[in-house]
DNA sequence: ACCTGAACACCGTTCAAGT
DNA sequence: ACCTGAACACCGTTCAAGT
């Protein structure tokens, strides 16, 4: 894999460098996206991208500090150009809205959700890549949240969000090929009576994406528990 | 898929073997657990762990088929040990006081929500350890819900949990000493005003923990809406 | 200034051998 | 039968050099 290291990048039309540019952070982060299309996003490591680019592992760390950097820096260049939905005007649907496409992102994305599935990531993202967090937040305070309340929903929204997201790619991971076990049977019916009754059909129920369904209740309660507590 | 051969066991109070016992399941899974208690759960590995015990790394291939086997067992054998809770009958205080032990659990055993936060964990565990998800299927169940209802009412909830936790516990791995990062200010008051005018106050509103409310606001919830849909 | 190889300190897992 | 060291195929990160 001695790949000879990419030439100038993109520059505009005007002069050329002398020697050869430095890697620049734009094709480190393009090199990363491939990789992860390529191979998946668990092949994804500083000395693999270094060799796709044919440079030093150690160069990398010029431009990122550790590897969770590069692993923000990537959900905050690719975030922008994500297509955004078109949000409704009414507070509730607009808040379901944002939080669905967030889910698809995380679900398409899954190196992304590990990268933020740490309280405070807000901090770490561009602000062109917060969006649906403001749009959540806003959608909370248009009907009628206060801000504690609005920081609230959405933090729920998310932990309800971001376990989905984990838990289900996490599920695909293992189990590849394997088919996933059922339950261990024959269930005690005395000690696990419901579970034992259940044990037949929990993999096809289980099976059903119950997100949307979960997030509009929630995000539904949220809102009703915000106006009740105000009167 | 070679079966863990069980291993000696603790040998009551009868004869002594000749020489010394190869090391047991138990034995092991109480050096994991001292191992983690001593130098924080990510310090646990099959390496350290076998140079806890004076034995080969590879030894401890005779007993689990790899790590997350190992860790499938330390679950289910502290698991058992555990208190239980107190349950009340009312069947939604019912899901909500089996939800928050369950809650309480992973937040004490952090490598716990990472073998777990997988789709189909309830069929790695023993019958024992199954309590909480019998306790909130039961629940479920007596309120009047249906089969498919109750186990949709237990992976939403289980998603709001295992978010929390897993969030919870890496933002205390990330930022040890370091302190948790705020908003990049000054925020663009035009394109994100929300985030911008709550910037001061996130940080506050993050900190607190907001999971039990949010339990019972989405129990509640989810529980109406099946009544609704029932009707 | 910019980039590097070599090294450090680890991983999980396999497998041909030893006792 | 039970256990092992050595090896395989990797990691992230640091740092004293090289050009």
């Amino acid at each position: 894999m001695s790949r000879p290291r990419a030439a100038t990048g993109r520059s505009g039309g005007s002069g050329r460098t002398g020697r050869p540019p430095v890697t620049s952070r734009t094709e480190i982060l393009e090199a990363a996206r491939l990789l992860i299309d390529r191979d998946g996003w668990e092949k994804l490591s500083i000395r693999r991208l270094a060799a796709e680019l044919g440079i030093g592992a150690t160069t990398l760390y010029h431009h990122f500090g550790d590897k969770e950097e590069l692993l923000i820096q990537l959900l905050n260049h690719h975030i922008v150009q994500m297509e955004r939905p078109e949000l409704p005007q009414e507070p509730r649907e607009r808040i379901v809205v944002a939080a669905l496409a967030m889910h698809d992102m995380l679900i398409g994305w899954p190196w992304a959700a590990e990268a933020v599935s740490v309280d405070g990531f807000v901090a770490l993202l561009d602000e062109s890549a917060l969006w649906f967090v403001e749009e959540i937040v806003a959608g909370a305070d248009a009907y009628g949240c206060t801000p504690e309340q609005s920081v609230q929903l959405f933090r729920s929204v998310w932990y309800y969000t971001i376990g989905e997201v984990l838990v289900r790619t996490r599920t695909a991971r293992r189990w590849e090929g394997r088919e996933r076990p059922t339950f261990r049977d024959p269930l005690d019916t005395a000690r696990i009576p419901q579970l034992a009754a259940l044990s037949g059909n929990w993999g096809a129920f289980a099976a059903v994406d119950h997100y949307p369904q979960g997030l509009r209740v929630f995000v539904d309660a949220l809102l009703a528990a915000s106006s009740a507590s105000a009167s």
